[in-house]
DNA sequence: ACTTAGTAATAACATACGCTAAGCAAGGCG
DNA sequence: CGCCTTGCTTAGCGTATGTTATTACTAAGT
């Protein structure tokens, strides 16, 4: 079914909104492009870089960050195939954060001329890839909304609820299943917690049955409830009802 | 110079890039818009809403906040005149969350259609317009790592610090002075502090001489001094050089 | 089989920040 | 002119979360 690389690409591009025509899925796929396997804990660009081309995710998880002064980062948002989580960079020519994987990737790199052609070629694609971009930044709100406003327990339940609600609507979930081999440490840095509180606070939430993690991959039993302990509303995430709903 | 209300949005589409065409400009100056006074405090769209017009901000100072489950509310980010807080409603049809009036405004209302037509007549000011939702965007990141990483005093440095240089980009600064007509519980909301202990934080800021703030007006004596307290690199905000330096 | 290194789990202690409450100043308004 | 509201300030106390450290577990490498 994923044949192409770009293939999640495109399923993506429709989410929420019309299809897109035969002619249009034609020009993405002959998107030429370079296919890439990267390692885990992998930049694949850094704040400061002026990049050239865009990644798109084929396989494996990406995560955007900012290293802090002091040594410290904070993870701003993860990646999932399908995503392309560099899109910006065609328009905003300096990196203001980095890029990396968290396990290893399978990525497409599409170069921004490329990209430009495409959207002269097909102005309708140039919509549905800014529409991506305005998805990208609903995501950093309701982070700032995570990080600012919910305590720890809340906090890691919205990111794996988001998590799992993402790669669904990708079809990479079996059932409540998912693979999450996110560390806890990346999850401190995400959520602005320290490693300490946030394996209390995991463990509290496995207590509560919400979730089953191990060996990187998880479980969700009760996804209404998840949601509740979250205080997770997916309109934030602009899919079709079906694909965020319960 | 601002006799047009939309000349400070021209201003900024042109920040860090490209001069626009006489002929891009015409056509945004031509754009059909409603002129509206709107008091302080009042919301200009609401999450759920499905607006049909973009907002320009051509006087007063807006924020964007979600609402919590537990009556709390979370500000997203503040807006000065010569934005488009509400842009990406163009292609997201549903507000993820509200946008408000911080203090008196007047606003240029501009119809989805007329934008519509205006980006399929001067396609290249899509990319202008799509850049600043990049902006934005790049504004949220920040945001992210401002409540994640940083503490009360560094957080309330940078939003300061954030406040005064966008302003100053749009020549809304008179040297080191400039308009801070925000509450100390705005601030709260902004950065996920409780009111008592921004005040605690704002009485340090001040008794170290970073800055002088009274009935809401805000000098920065030192803004070297203000931006190392607040860990602020101006990066993120994709201006020119000049405008983003000290 | 024995490291080595990454990750997770737990404990003891420290603190930045939240919460509740109360007082005070300044501006609007009858 | 006094009231009322809104915003700012200060105090006292509680707690969610951070810090440092130790141990155990697992997987990979030699």
């Amino acid at each position: 079914m994923f044949e192409n690389p770009l293939n999640r690409l495109i399923r993506r591009l429709e989410v929420d909104t019309t299809a897109l025509s035969q002619a249009e899925k034609d020009a993405i796929l002959r998107l030429p492009m370079t296919i890439k396997e990267v390692g885990a804990d992998q930049d694949i660009v850094r704040e400061g870089d002026r990049p050239t081309q865009c990644c798109v995710v084929v396989e494996g998880f990406q995560c955007r960050y900012k290293m802090l002064l002091d040594g410290g980062r904070q993870i701003l948002s993860f990646h999932v195939p399908g995503d392309m989580p560099d899109l910006q960079s065609l328009f905003l020519s300096t990196m203001d954060h980095s890029l990396g994987t968290l396990t290893p990737n399978r990525v497409a790199l599409i170069s921004h001329d490329a990209l430009r052609e495409l959207i002269r070629v097909q102005p309708a694609l140039a919509e549905r890839f800014w529409r991506e971009s305005l998805i990208d930044a609903a995501i950093f709100r309701e982070w700032i909304t995570n990080v600012g406003s919910r305590d720890a327990y809340a906090r890691l339940a919205h990111v794996i609820c988001e998590f799992y609600v993402r790669l669904r609507a990708v079809g990479l979930t079996k059932d409540a299943t998912f693979d999450f081999p996110i560390t806890q440490t990346e999850l401190a840095d995400a959520t602005g917690l320290s490693t300490v509180h946030v394996n209390r606070s995991i463990q509290q939430i496995r207590a509560n049955g919400l979730i089953i993690w191990e060996r990187g991959a998880c479980t969700i039993p009760n996804l209404a409830a998840l949601k509740e302990a979250a205080m997770f509303e997916p309109n934030y995430l602009h899919m079709r009802e079906g694909n965020a709903a319960a």
